[in-house]
Formats: C-alpha cells, structure tokens, sequence
DNA sequence: CTGTTAGCGCTTTCAC
DNA sequence: GTGAAAGCGCTAACAG
C-alpha cells in the first residue's frame, strides 16, 4: 500500500519511505500496469478522438489546441480515422467505450443512429466538434458550414459577381460541403436569383481536385466566379485558370476556404473565410474537462467566422 | 464463464446458449472492459506510435500505411506526437509501457539515452521508421537521408550546377535536415569542390520557411540552384523567386523534396526525390507484426529513392 | 504513517 | 458443453 501511495505521489507516507520505495523502484525498473489501475478505478485518463482523417491541416490545427489542453490536465488522447465512414466511427465508439474513456470526441455530426444512441445511453461525456447544432449528442463547438456558405455568398454577391460556381471534394468525404454550398445558393437565389454550378470530382487530392472541378466547370459554361471547399482546391482551381490562360481576377474570380498555409506565400493573396482551429480545439477540450469535471458548460458554442477578401476577387463593373 | 466464451466467439459453448447470452448482452448493452482483459491475459492488442507531428503528408501518409495493416491484423494504434523534442517522446514511451503494448514505433532515431534503454530491457518489439540505420533498437524500416541528399547532390552537379544552396527547416525541427544537407555537400565537395550554402529560417510553416530561406540565400549570394528540405518549401521558394523577378530554371534552378500532392498542379514539374511513405508504412507495420509473432525479420529495411528530375532545373551552359 | 482485506471484470485452469 | 476457483496488478476502505 505505501509503495502504492509513494508511486502515485499522494501522501500518507513518510518523506524517508517514499524515498526508498522510488529507489527501489527505478532499480528494478518498474512499470505500472495502468491496465490495472483503469479497473480498480473504474475509470482511465483516456479521452478518444474520432477524426475524419490526418491529412490536411484542419484537423491537424483543431487536434493540436486539443492535445494540448488535455496533456496539461494529465490526460491522454487517443485518435482514430475513420476515413469519413460513419461505420468506422461506430466501431471505433464500441473500442473506445471498452476502455472506459473518460470523454469521447466526434468530428461533424453525421453518426449512425447507433452511435448516437450508444453514446446517449453512456454516462461518458460527448463533444462534437468542427460542425455547429443546437441539439448535440452532448456538447459541441464548430462552426456554422451553412453560414460560411452564406458569408462567401454575400461577399460574391456584393462584388457583383452573377454567375458563380462551387467545387466539391469527391463525394463521401466532407459532408460540410453540401451544408456550404446551401448556403452559397441559398444566398445567390436571394439576392440576385442566380443559380450556383458545382463540380464535385471523383477522385483525387484536394489540389488536383481543385484543378479538375475547375476544368470541368470552364468546360461547360463560364462562372465569373469559383469558391472551393477549401484552400488547397482554389489553389489547384488558380492553377488550372492560369494554364487556360484566365487572369484573376480579371477573367474570373476564386475564393478558398479555412486560410490554410499555403496562401501565406501566393503572389496574390487569396480570398478565403479565416476558421480559429486551434481555438476550436482549444476550447472544445475545455469545455469537455470541464463537462468531465462535473462543471456545467455551455451545451453549444459556435465559433466566430471571418470573411478574408483578398486580391482574387474583385468588385465587377455591370 | 460460457459468457465469457460467447462474447470472444472461441468455441466450447453450444450455438443455443451462445445465441441466447449475444442476445441478452445486445439487450442490455453490455460492454466489454478491456482493462480488466488486458490485466487477464497480460498483454494487449495496442500499437503505441510516435511521430513528429501530425501536420504535413509526410508523417500522415506513413500513418495511413501503417494503420491499414494494423487495422486488419486486429491491432489498435494509439498515437502522440513529440514535436520533436526527445523528452516528450520518453514521458510518451513511459506512459505507453504501462498501457503493455503489443508493439512501439518511433519515429527517427534521435532518442534519449534513457528511452533506448528502457525499450532494449523491455521486452516489447520496437519499430523504428523513416530514418536508416544498421544499428536499430530493435528493427527499422525508413530511407538514408544521407544518400537522399547525395542524389539530389549528384543531380546538380550532373546539370552544371555550381552554386548549390540549401534552405532548411527552423533548428529544432527535423533532424533529417542536417543529414541531407550533408549528403549534397560532401557530393559537390568531391565532384567540382563547391561549397554549399544554407539557410535556416527560424519560424514559420513550410512555405513561409521556404520564402524567407530564399529570400536569405539571395540577398547574400547567387545560388544557381537551391535545393529545399520538402515540396512545400520548395513552393515557397518558387514564389520568392517569382516576385524578385527570377525565372525558374531560366536564372535559377529549384529541387524539393518527397512528391507532395502540390507538386501534381504545378504549371513546372518540380525536381524533387519520390519517397515511398505508404509502403514505408506498411512495411514498417508488417515487419513489427511478424516481429511480434515471433517471425525472424529484416533486422533493417532501407526503402528505394527515385530522384524525378523536372522543369525547374536544367542542363546548365559551361 | 503503515498494512490488511476485499474487489475491480476478465480469463486460465481444471472439474464435472 | 458448462461452471467453480483462483489470480492478473492495482486501489478504496478500514484497522492498527
């Protein structure tokens, strides 16, 4: 029992014990058995994060604020992929529940109902984050996809553009596309009763991606404007314009999305929404340690956007 | 004890209860606790891994290969992140040995002396991956980055190039920098006795690294070809270039490094080395399993390199 | 401050 | 094919 207590660092043994028994221990190179440990307190330090995938710096900038925060409050984390497959987070869900996590992260909000229920039924606290609702599983803290596609909407629209266009990622991948590009549309019909093309590639990168869904879409009608599902695929689509010999933004306008790295060295600076992601993660584990701690949090915390107009969009003349 | 059996599908229960025990387990939700498993059988299905970070293809593509294999043999991975700094990598190994792993990956081999101690005492197989050595901990599987700035060396001098330059990443970084910096010095050393310059910005991510180590290079000296630690750089570099006036190859040859997907929407093919990082992944993955089924294997696998020569380097006029 | 007892949920072993 | 007994390494609760 005391060396116990001397291994955990809490009292209830002397200065001189304790001494000894770390000794003692280092000397025959001990090693706790945190398996051991996990049942006889019916609870771990584990929290289990469900990602759509590690490429990419969305998730990677999220993860980053979220390990973060977990690692200075002694917890673990540990990750799985599920390659944007609900059937893969569900099994990932059943793995994690055996190990009796003390919180469980999901990216987006699109589960099986049976993850959902499973999670319902469990006393271990949820947070969705990435996407924004207003009935969560149990908390969560994202953004509005819908919004950001109203945003890049009304932006286009001020500018005067009349003809726009949306690229995609290949479909199964990101399910914010869809609630995006509602929201250019539904922003477009609006304002100016114009309808949205889209592209949505079958395979690929995001980069090649962008190139293709641009080729496609100059091929068959000519958008004064693109927005891309993210960064990355504007650059692609910037690429694919410069080789038809299209300016920008004189001949065409491109907006990105999520101001990712790469458009910190382009010539010329990119129209793009800025999303805080390492807030996101920042504060989606606080509010889930303090969920775990028994603290009432806020149940749904949206995060702010910022429309970025940069040099690849400009205000058209009618 | 039937349940038990029932529950791990071995046989030595009849199909009637079998079925009847699945069925009331389903009912009551019941969930297995895998720390009580794992104390009973004293071991566990776990793969702890390593890695540098989680941004970048590099380290994610490796990832992919390796969770693939891992995935289907029944292995769950559970990862950390060191930001390369060798303490966290040993407070993680620490942390995972009380977790009794099947299996440890790191990733390079610039480890604390304690770290290699306690793996080589543990009897815990261990995978080192991405860098080559002769002399592992355990096994390893990854590229010599000594030769991969060889190649890239011999690449250069093979055009006419004299004036060689390398941009690398902020210290602290990655440690294969200086191995491959070495590698194209000593080649240019031996071949036209030219000296290698560098430039090691001190922040920043990839692309902005590059832009700045270039802008470096050309403010004190004249490179005619710079060569960059990865693509992103490399792009970074490109852009540099660009607003200075300079054309590539024309005025100035650049080479990346590893064939990121950027490289595939470029309106130049860039002059880069093609790193295998999924089979880097799934031969690492494979290796470790066979090792941990007690299959003799490779002790160290060193995968192939493939310089791909592109548009933005030429054959120089002496 | 120290140590004993009991039990976490599961599996191994061995009877039946 | 089924179940009883014992133990994995640790900690909560209590006794000394």
């Amino acid at each position: 029992m005391s060396v116990s207590r001397a291994i955990r660092g809490v009292d209830g043994v002397s200065e001189k014990t304790r001494a000894q028994i770390l000794k003692i221990a280092r000397d025959m190179k001990y090693v706790p058995n945190s398996n051991a440990r996990s049942l006889a307190v019916a609870n771990s330090n584990l929290i289990g994060i469900s990602l759509p995938t590690f490429a990419g710096e969305v998730f990677a900038d999220i993860l980053k604020g979220m390990r973060r925060t977990f690692d200075s409050a002694g917890y673990s984390s540990v990750i799985d992929t599920t390659e944007y497959n609900p059937d893969a987070e569900l099994s990932w869900v059943r793995r994690l529940l055996s190990w009796q996590p003390a919180g469980i992260i999901l990216t987006g909000l699109d589960h099986r109902p049976e993850t959902v229920e499973l999670l319902r039924e469990s006393p271990i606290p949820v947070l969705e984050i990435w996407d924004h609702t207003e009935t969560p599983i149990d908390i969560c803290v994202g953004i509005d996809h819908y919004k950001a596609g109203q945003m890049i909407g009304a932006h286009a629209v001020s500018l005067g553009y009349r003809r726009p266009a949306f690229v995609s990622a290949p479909r199964g991948h990101d399910t914010r596309a869809d609630a995006r590009l509602e929201g250019l549309r539904d922003i477009f019909a609006r304002d100016c009763g114009a309808a949205v093309l889209s592209a949505r590639p079958e395979t690929g990168n995001s980069f090649t991606t962008g190139f293709e869904g641009t080729a496609q879409l100059l091929d068959s009608a000519s958008p004064d404007i693109i927005c891309y599902l993210n960064d990355h695929m504007a650059f692609g689509g910037l690429m694919c314009c410069q080789i038809r010999g299209l300016s920008v933004p004189e001949d065409i306008g491109i907006a990105g999305f999520n101001q990712l790295d790469l458009a910190s060295v382009l010539p010329k600076t990119l129209t793009t929404v800025r999303t805080l992601r390492r807030l996101m993660g920042i504060t989606g584990a606080t509010n889930l340690l303090a969920r775990i701690n028994g603290v009432s949090v806020e149940t749904s915390k949206p995060l702010p956007l910022e429309l970025v107009p940069g040099e690849t969009t400009r205000l058209q003349r009618s």
